[in-house]
Order: structure tokens, then C-alpha cells, then sequence
DNA sequence: TCGAGCTCGGTTTTT
DNA sequence: CCGAGCTCGA
């Protein structure tokens, strides 16, 4: 069965329903399988059928994302895979892209090239299960082979090859790597086969062509599988979903029941009329659907047209201000949505200034920044040393001598005498023609993780080994020393507390462990943490892909110009440009105006779209045009108005903005000697 | 090996 | 304008 359910049509509920009707029927929770994309989705999904057929059968039901699935099957089967232990390492987007920049300079590439363009084209080849060569085949034949196709298809074999040495599956892996396994070994996908006999798969318009092959695997026998998703919502195409999955899932399941969910029980009104004619202009082969309201009347949408982001950011602040105090709105019920992060800086800082609680979603993840990864590395070395990308991350971060040259003789050693890395670098002095250097550089090292183990085995908490960790490296000294700026050290330094107090209360809630801890550090690739969704009373601010899936009675929608919305990188064509599935400019347009689709429907009562006249680009005010989106708008869906002057926030709340300021300063960490904390400098003026 | 100075680019991002 | 990453000389 497909289900398309519109915005806001009750999607979730349909999931939850079936999951419990299956129950009912007397189908056992272990045979149910559903998957969805997201870890916040994927724990929403089995709340709801928990309450719905209570805690003690909800245990039993798999449901999670199709990444975890991967990663526990495989675990299941290393055996099977061939590996040598039970465990693999998962390598995110930063250690693909530090893998890759590796592999370009041994291949001593003159140019500087974009390695996420590059990493796109592996991930795309790696998801159609097809070789270098005949990736490269396929694109002549589709829009000729560019010099990006070329340097990434010869980058490719070398990066399979790198994470066979790791021993470790990037995130495309844990999907495509368990297809490969089950189109082999026919008695592997049996078992699985036999196990999940009921398979759902939720946002399935986001799937790709290797989620797609492990649906059509996992159900071929059965076909009891039901897929919920929204086409009209496909936003994901550049990072390699496809859409033609959901538009063709009756040729992959001939037969299948197709059922439309169109009444939106979500938003007003006026704000599903703007919904819908923001669709209605849209052109391409989809499932026709219009949203039918079932909430009545509401306000008119406003458009606001503001002189610059500074009167926006006062506009949206202002407005949310007095729908605060004067008419009651939790800040929890508000949300401001822009396209790109960067246009959250005005905005977060009226927010401040008018002492507007706020809670930013997206921009770089924690787990992401580079001191929290080396801490972590760290960490992994300690606990399993032949974790070699790890090792290789820290072996010489702080710079202990271990150069480019040194490491290299260290890698020839481990190969030639068939060592692991780490046994090579306790016995450095065995290496030939290794500088004096780096064998002190090498015995440091050692010392450093030899510590740690130790103080594992004393059975200190992971809190205690981690900070005492950064003390023997010098952690808090290299952070301030490699930045000049004293505010990004400090804040650099409070990732890596904040990291240490994650571990504390991991330790106090009893999860101290060492095995326990190994896995923990394994699993936070997957971004496992930040469960804890704070159910505090804030203000959300989100790009409009992080709102996908939730909503807000207010919603701002900010910058809605030509350049952002849709963004300027769809319009003009760019040499290290890839659209999975060798789509055109056209089509990118068509996805720019469904994400403007899911931000407008993210509203329940009121709907505000704000653009700017001009703005500061590279030191120079450029003016804007409204978006086209906008601009196709039937006129008597919105009100519209101008805003030409920042209204500054009254003064006792310049006062409390004034007073959290300093609060923030003060609660920086200890700065380098003879710094002051700075006082952050005024806007420039445009 | 490391730091100063230069060049380049400036979307979305979950897993 | 600003930050990241790269190059080149010490």
C-alpha cells in the first residue's frame, strides 16, 4: 500500500494505527519492521505506538532509522562479511572528507578541489552498485563526463580501498554494503526475511536507490510492506533521494493499493490557500493533491517587506515580542525559518536583545567541531588502539613531530612487517630512519594513551579519563593557542566541556562502563544523543529543511527573495555542480518551491513571509526581488506591508539583553593572559 | 614542522 | 567581510 499523505494530513497517526491493527490482528511485534529517516522521527514513531498498545509490546516492535538497521544487521553478519572482529567503525562527513583530502594529495592533485562535489559522486556511484568505469559510462551517456566525474571516479577505488583498511563503513555503507550482502547470500536474506514480514517505511519520498533496493528485497516475497510519504514534500533530491521511488511504487509493487490522505487538520485556512497555490504553479509528473482545510478560518497571510536584514531581524523580534506578552503565545510556539544559516544571525541577535528565549537547530553539529572529534578520537585510541582512523586523527594533534614524512615510514613499517599502526608506533625505535623527533614525538604519544587506559582500568568514571585525557595532551593550551580570536577559543574550549559534562552525567545515570562507553562513542556518529529534546519554552529558529515534520501555530518564513528562496545556487550552474539521477536546472527550481511548500505549511495559525529590499553581500549593499514564488502568489491570499526602520527594543529589555550579555562573558572559561574578553563589535554598516 | 600570509568561496544535511 | 585551507619560506 502507498499512502500519500499531504502536509499536516495526520501521516504519523496512519503509521501508528497500522503498527497497533497489526497487533490487534495477533501479528507478533518482532515481525514488524518500520523505518524512517531520522532518529527524532524514528523515537516519536515508537512513543506513539507505545501509548497506543503499551510499553511492554511496543519493546518488541524494530523501528528505527534505516542507518541503524543496516548498522545492527551487519553486526549480525560480520561473520558473513568477512571482517575480522565483530565491530566496524562508522566514518561521518567529516572523516570522509579528511579520507578523501588524503587521498587527493597522495595523488598529488595541482587543483583545490571541492571535496564534497567529490564525495557526492562516489556516494552516488556507491548507491547504484556500479563500478568507476561504468558510473563514468552512464554520465556520457546522460550530460557528458566533467572534469569533477573524472578526479571523483578516480578518487573512488582509493577511498573503498582506505576504508577497507580502517576497517570501517561510511554512512552510504550500512545501507548499500547489507544489499550487497543479501543479494549474495540468499540464506542471509531468507533469515531476514523470515523475521520482518511486515515492513514500513515512512517520508519514503526521501528514500534512494539503496534504500529502495533493501525495501524491494526485504518485502519481494511477501509484499507486506506499506510506505507513507509525500511527494509533494521531496526536498532532498541533492543528497541523493529519489523521487521517483514514491512515483513509481505501483510498477515495484504491481497491484498495490494507493490511498490519498488530503485534509490537512494542521493549519487554517489562509494559510493552506497559500499552500496550495504555491503547488498549483507547480509543473512535472507528481500525485496530484490538493489540501483540503479542516480548521476554519484564521488571519491572512502578511508579507512583509522590510529595507534590510536589520529591520527584518527587528520586525520578526518585535512581532514575536507582542504576541508574547499581549496575546499570550508560548515562545515555544513560534518558529522562524530561513533558507541558508546564515540568516539566522540577525535574527538570533533581536531575539537576544529583547531577552526572547531561543533554541537554534542546525548549523555545524556538535559532534562535528573539530575539538570535540579529537577528544573523542582520543578517547577511541585509548580504548581500542587499532582503530586507525582514529589514530591517525591524533597521532600528531597537538604537533608532537610526527610529520607528513615521519608517519609515512611509520605506515611502510606496519606494512611491510604486517603490524597494526599502534604496535609500530610502541616500538618506534624499530623504524628505519625515523627522526630523533618523531621518536620522542611517538613516545609522548604512547605515554598519552598508555595514561588513559590506565586510568580506565582504575575504573575512573569516562568523565575523569576524558578530563584528565586533555590534560596530558594539552588540550585547553593548543585550543587557545590556534585561535586568534579569544571568543572562538573560548567557545571552542566550551565544546569540549560541554562534551566532558555529556560524559558525567552518563556516569551518574549509571552507563559508565568501558564496554558500555566503547559502544557509546561508536554509535555518536549516528547522532544518537540529543534525545534529551529540552521541553523548554523557546523560540525555534531552523533552516526550512530542519522544520520538516513539525509544526508551529506562528511561523515566520524570513528572506523570501530571489537568491535564497529559491537559492541562487539552483539558478546558476556551478562547474562542481551534481544532481544525483542527472536531473536538470529545471527540476532543482521544482524542488526550491516544495521546500517553500513544506515551510508555509509548517504554520497552524498564522503564516508571516518577510523579504528584504536590500542587502549587505561582500561588504556592499545589493538589492533584491522578491521571490518568483511570492510574486505568483494570487494577490488576495496575503497582506502586504513595509517596514523601512529597526524599532529598537525597549530599554528595560536593552537592560536584561544587556545584563545576559555580560552573564555570557563571564561565564567564558579562562582566557590567555593579558586578554580581555571583547565586546562584540557593532554590525558593520552596510 | 610550523606559522604567516594568501586565495577562495560563501546551500540545504541526516545518517 | 570573514573564515578555512593551502603554500611557501624559515
Amino acid at each position: 500500500m502507498l499512502v500519500l499523505a499531504g502536509a499536516g494530513s495526520g501521516k504519523t497517526r496512519v503509521v501508528t494505527e497500522r503498527i497497533g491493527r497489526l497487533l490487534g490482528k495477533g501479528v507478533s511485534a518482532q515481525s514488524i519492521l518500520a523505518m524512517t529517516f531520522t532518529n527524532k522521527a524514528a523515537a516519536e514513531m515508537h512513543e506513539r505506538v507505545s501509548k497506543l498498545v503499551g510499553p511492554k509490546v511496543a519493546k518488541d516492535l524494530k523501528v528505527c532509522t534505516f542507518h541503524r538497521f543496516g548498522l545492527d544487521t551487519l553486526g549480525q553478519e560480520t561473520r558473513a562479511l568477512g571482517f575480522r572482529g565483530t565491530k566496524f567503525a562508522i566514518l561521518d562527513q567529516a572523516d570522509q572528507t579528511s579520507t578523501i583530502r588524503e587521498i587527493l594529495r597522495e595523488l598529488r592533485t595541482t587543483k583545490n578541489y571541492d571535496i564534497g562535489a567529490i564525495l557526492a559522486r562516489i556516494s552516488a556511484a556507491k548507491n547504484d552498485f556500479i563500478t568507476p568505469e561504468e558510473w563514468l559510462e552512464k554520465q556520457r551517456k546522460s550530460r557528458g563526463v566533467d572534469e569533477y566525474d573524472e578526479i571523483s571516479m578516480l578518487v573512488y577505488p582509493k577511498y573503498l580501498a582506505a576504508l577497507r583498511t580502517f576497517q570501517a563503513f561510511d554512512f552510504d555503507d550500512l545501507i548499500c554494503e547489507l544489499v550487497r550482502l543479501w543479494k549474495k547470500r540468499a540464506d542471509v536474506l531468507e533469515k531476514y526475511r523470515m523475521r520482518y514480514r511486515y515492513l514500513i517505511v515512512d517520508e519514503y519520498q526521501d528514500t534512494n536507490h539503496a534504500q529502495l533496493e533493501l525495501v524491494l528485497l526485504l518485502a519481494g516475497s511477501h509484499r507486506n510492506v506499506v510506505v507513507v510519504g509525500d511527494d509533494d514534500q521531496s526536498i532532498y533530491a541533492w543528497r541523493g533521494a529519489d523521487v521517483k521511488n514514491i512515483l513509481s511504487f505501483e510498477d515495484h509493487f504491481p497491484g498495490a493499493k494507493v490511498v490519498k490522505l488530503e485534509h490537512n487538520y494542521r493549519s487554517k485556512k489562509p494559510i493552506l490557500d497559500v499552500a496550495n497555490a504555491i503547488l498549483a504553479r507547480q509543473s512535472g509528473k507528481r500525485h496530484r493533491k490538493v489540501l483540503v482545510p479542516t480548521q476554519g478560518a484564521g488571519p491572512i497571510a502578511q508579507v512583509v517587506v522590510c529595507a534590510d536584514p536589520e529591520v527584518e531581524a527587528s520586525f520578526v523580534a518585535n512581532e514575536a515580542q507582542m504576541l508574547i506578552e499581549k496575546h499570550g503565545v508560548r515562545p515555544k510556539d513560534i518558529a522562524v525559518l530561513y533558507r541558508s544559516n546564515l540568516q539566522a544571525q540577525p535574527i538570533e541577535q533581536a531575539l537576544k536583545e529583547r531577552s526572547i528565549p531561543l533554541r537554534m537547530i542546525g548549523g555545524q553539529q556538535f559532534f562535528e567541531r573539530k575539538e570535540v572529534k579529537d577528544l573523542i578520537a582520543y578517547l577511541k585510541v585509548v580504548l581500542s588502539p587499532d582503530d586507525e582512523m582514529s589514530l591517525r586523527r591524533v597521532v600528531n594533534y597537538p604537533a608532537r613531530g610526527i610529520g607528513e614524512v615521519a608517519f609515512h615510514k611509520i605506515t611502510a613499517h606496519a606494512t611491510a612487517q604486517d603490524m597494526s599502526l599502534w604496535a609500530v608506533i610502541q616500538r618506534a625505535h624499530a623504524v628505519r630512519e625515523l627522526p630523533p623527533g618523531a621518536l620522542e614525538g611517538c613516545r609522548q604519544f604512547v605515554r598519552i594513551i598508555e595514561g588513559g587506559r590506565l586510568a580506565f582500568e582504575q575504573k575512573l568514571p569516562s568523565a575523569e579519563v576524558a578530563a584528565r585525557l586533555c590534560e596530558a595532551i594539552g588540550l585547553k593550551a593548543d585550543i587557545l593557542a590556534a585561535s586568534a580570536n579569544p571568543q572562538v577559543a573560548a567557545r571552542r574550549w566550551g565544546n569540549v566541556e560541554g562534551l566532558l559534562k555529556l560524559f558525567a552525567r552518563r556516569d551518574e545515570a549509571g552507563k559508565g562502563d568501558r564496554v558500555q562507553f566503547m559502544e557509546f562513542l561508536r554509535l555518536l556518529a549516528l547522532r544518537m544523543d540529543e534525545q534529551d529534546e529540552e521541553a523548554t519554552d523557546r523560540v525555534t529558529l531552523t533552516t526550512m529543511h530542519g522544520a520538516k515534520g513539525l509544526e508551529y501555530p506562528y511561523v515566520f518564513v524570513i528572506g523570501v527573495e530571489e537568491g535564497f528562496c529559491p537559492h541562487s545556487r539552483t539558478t546558476t550552474e556551478r562547474a562542481t555542480d551534481f544532481v544525483p539521477g542527472d536531473q536538470d536546472g529545471a527540476v532543482s527550481i521544482e524542488e526550491e518551491r516544495r521546500l517553500f511548500y513544506v515551510a508555509v505549511t509548517r504554520a497552524r495559525e498564522k503564516l508571516y513571509m518577510s523579504r528584504c529590499m536590500a542587502r549587505g553581500q561582500r561588504g556592499k549593499l545589493v538589492p533584491r526581488t522578491p521571490s518568483r514564488f511570492l510574486l505568483e502568489l494570487p494577490r488576495e491570499l496575503y497582506e502586504e506591508r513595509e517596514e523601512t526602520t529597526p524599532i529598537a527594543p525597549g530599554i528595560e529589555k536593552t537592560k536584561a539583553g544587556a545584563a545576559n550579555l555580560l552573564a555570557a562573558l563571564n561565564s567564558i572559561p579562562t582566557l590567555p593572559p593579558g586578554e580581555l574578553p571583547m565586546i562584540p563589535r557593532a554590525r558593520p554598516k552596510f
